[in-house]
DNA sequence: AAAAGTTGATTAAACGTTTAACCTACGTCA
DNA sequence: TGACGTAGGTTAAACGTTTAATCAACTTTT
C-alpha cells in the first residue's frame, strides 16, 4: 500500500529543506527566491502532494473543522441552516462535522466530549427545546461557540443568531390589518418558550397600535399540529367568537385551519384570512396558497458559521483575548405574501 | 490560556510511562497490573483528560471520521440518509462531515481533495445526477467508498446500497391492480435516470403479469413537477383515454394530477386512483391522502455506513487486503397505502 | 576595512500519541 | 546452578508538519 507523499520526498526531489516547503506551501515565503518557489510548486502539483492536516494541527493547534451540533436533521427546521453553515465554513476552507442529539442531553454530552476530542475550533449549537443548566460537558468545553435560535446558558459562548419573532408576529398581523381585516384570532401552539412568548407580544402589539382591543377569547393556545389547528378553529366558531382572520403559530395550524373553515362554508381569503409561519414546503403547493412567515434559516445557519470562524480565526491572532465580547445578530423574519390574506373586497 | 492535559501529564502523576497509559487507554493491557491500571484511571477520570485525536491519527493513520459526499442536504430526500449514516457511524465512534456539492464536479472535486487532506477512513457518496466519468478527484482517491442509490464508475467502491426500483413499481401497480384497477395509466417525470427505466419496466411488468396491453398512450413522460401532473392529466382526458387510475413518479405529480381530476369533476378514489412515489411530508397532509412508495432513505444512509465502517476496520486487520469485493444490498421500496386508492367497490 | 544589513535558505525542537523492542526482577524447572 | 519464562513494566523511534532561531554568503554603509 503506497502511502501518501509526504513534505520530505517533496524536499529531497526538489533539494531544498523541508522547512522551505513547508514555507512556500503557507505562503509564508517572502523569504523564498522565485526559482526556488517555482521549483516546488512544480513537483507539489506534479506529484500530487497533499498536506497531511494531522500533524499540521497537531503543531497548529487548529483543524480548521467546526462541530454543527442540533436536534434532528431531519426535521425540515435544521437542513437549511446547515446548509449555510456549511456553504459560508467551505468558503473559508472550513469543514463540518455534524451531531444530532434528539434534544438528549446524553447524547449532546457525548458529542461534546467527541468533539472537543477531534478538537473542532468551534461549535454551532442549535437547539430546539428551551433548557436552562444542560450539558455539563458543555462546560467544559473550551472552544468559542456560537447559538442559533434560542438562547442557552453555558460559558464560551462568543455569539447568538437570533430572529426577531415580535418582530416578525408584530409584521404577520400588521400585515392583515393593512388588508382590511379587523377581527383577528390567533390560534399558537404551545406557549412554553421565549419564542412563542415574543409572538404573542408582537400580535398584541400590531393590535394596539391600531387601538383594537384584544380578548382573550381570540387567543387559543394548543401544539404544532394541524389538528390543533381545525379544534381550535371549530371551537372559535361554535363560540361564536366573531373573526375575519386568523394568525397561526405555524403552517400546520393554519392548513387545520382552512381545513376547518372550509367544513363551515367559510371561504379563504373572502370571508376569512389565514397566515401561517415557517413556510413549509406544502405552504405554495395548497389550496389556496398559503401567506406565511419565513424565518431567514439559510441566513441564519451562514451568519452563524461567519461569526464562528470571525472569532476562531481573530483569537489566534491576539494570542489571549480575554474579554469574550458576545456577538448577537438579530434577523428579520420575511413575510411571504400568497393567495390565503388577499382580500378583494377592502 | 491553560492548555489540554495530556497523556505526559497523566504518566507523571501516575509516577508510570507514557506507553503505560496509552496502554491501558486502548485495553491493550493484558499485561498491566489491577493497581496500577485504577490508578491511572482514577487519574484519567480525575484531571479530564481526553486523548488528542490528531497526535493518535498521525500515527495510527485512522481519523475515525467519514465523508458524507451529496448534492444537497436541502432537499428532502437527504437528511434521512443522512440520519441514518449518522447513527450508524456514532454507534461505531465515527463521526461524519458532510459535503453539499449541488451535483457539480468542480465543488464535488474540491471536497474530495479536502477529505483526502482531513485523511477521512471512507467516503459516503450519494449523488442524484447519473453521471459517467465525473470527478477526476475521485479517481486518485484512495480510500473506500461505498455509493448510494445511483451507480457511479470510479474506482476503490467497496460497496453499493441500492432500491430496487423495478420491483417497488411493479408492487405499486400489482397493488392498484388487486385494487380493481384496470387501466393503469403512468404520468413518469424524466426518461434520462436508470432509475426512471427500472420503474417503467417494473410497471410494464406487473401489467403484463395481468394480461393487460400497455399502449404508449397511457405512458406520459415530462418531468418531477405538480404541473406536469396537472398537464399530464389533461392531456389523458383530452385524448379521451379510458383510464381508471394513475400511477406517478412522484408525489407532486401525484398531487397535480389530483387536482386536474377534481376540476374535471372526476372523485380520487372512487373514479381514478392515484398512487405517487416518495412519500414526501404532504403525502399525508393532503385530501385525499396519497397512497405511494417510499424509498428506505433512514436504512440506505445506515447501510452504507454500515458496510463502509465493517470495509475500514477489516481493511485495517487484513493490512493488505488487495482483492476488493464490491458488496452490494439492495433494499426494497415500502408500499404506503392511503387513501387515495381506496376503491369501494371492487 | 570593519560593521551592519539583506537574501535565501537550513536546523532542530516541538506537537501528543502509538507500538515494537527491550529490560528487570522474580519464580520455576531440569 | 543455570536456563528459561513471565509479569509488569520502560525506552525510544516514528507519524508529518510548523516555526523560532540560526547561518552563510553577499551587499551596502560608514
Amino acid at each position: 500500500m503506497k502511502t501518501h507523499v509526504t513534505i520530505k520526498e517533496i524536499a529531497k526531489e526538489a533539494e531544498v529543506s523541508i522547512a522551505t516547503v513547508s514555507m512556500i506551501l503557507n505562503h509564508k515565503d517572502q523569504k523564498i527566491s522565485e526559482a526556488t518557489r517555482n521549483r516546488v510548486l512544480g513537483i507539489v502539483k506534479n506529484r500530487n502532494y497533499i498536506p497531511n492536516t494531522m500533524a499540521r494541527s497537531l503543531v497548529t493547534r487548529q483543524t480548521r473543522t467546526i462541530g454543527l451540533v442540533m436536534p434532528d436533521i431531519t426535521n425540515p427546521f435544521f437542513p437549511e441552516i446547515a446548509r449555510g453553515a456549511e456553504d459560508k465554513a467551505s468558503q473559508s476552507r472550513y469543514s463540518i462535522i455534524y451531531c444530532n442529539t434528539d434534544d438528549n442531553l446524553i447524547r449532546e454530552d457525548k458529542y461534546i466530549d467527541i468533539l472537543t476530542e477531534k478538537m473542532v475550533d468551534g461549535i454551532i449549537f442549535a437547539h430546539s427545546a428551551d433548557r436552562i443548566g444542560g450539558a455539563s460537558g458543555l462546560r467544559r468545553c473550551r472552544v468559542p461557540i456560537v447559538l442559533i435560535d434560542r438562547d442557552y446558558d453555558i460559558p464560551n459562548v462568543i455569539g447568538k443568531v437570533l430572529v426577531d419573532n415580535a418582530k416578525a408576529s408584530y409584521k404577520g398581523v400588521s400585515y392583515l390589518l393593512e388588508q382590511g381585516y379587523k377581527k383577528i384570532a390567533y390560534i399558537a401552539g404551545s406557549m412554553n418558550t421565549q419564542t412563542a412568548k415574543d409572538r404573542l407580544e408582537g400580535y398584541k402589539k400590531a393590535l394596539a397600535e391600531k387601538q383594537i382591543e384584544c380578548n382573550d377569547g381570540y387567543v387559543k393556545i394548543g401544539e404544532y399540529k394541524s389538528q390543533w389547528g381545525e379544534a381550535a378553529t371549530k371551537e372559535l366558531i361554535a363560540e361564536a367568537v366573531t373573526f375575519d382572520a386568523i394568525f397561526c403559530g405555524n403552517d400546520l395550524i393554519a392548513l387545520g385551519a382552512i381545513k376547518s373553515l372550509k367544513q363551515a362554508q367559510l371561504k379563504v381569503p373572502e370571508d376569512i384570512g389565514v397566515m401561517g409561519f415557517d413556510d413549509i414546503y406544502m405552504a405554495s403547493m395548497v389550496e389556496p396558497e398559503l401567506t406565511t412567515i419565513k424565518q431567514p434559516n439559510y441566513e441564519m445557519g451562514f451568519k452563524a458559521a461567519e461569526l464562528l470562524i470571525n472569532a476562531i480565526e481573530s483569537r489566534t491572532h491576539d494570542a489571549d483575548k480575554l474579554e469574550t465580547v458576545v456577538e448577537t445578530i438579530i434577523l428579520d423574519a420575511e413575510l411571504i405574501v400568497r393567495n390565503s390574506t388577499k382580500r378583494s373586497n377592502s
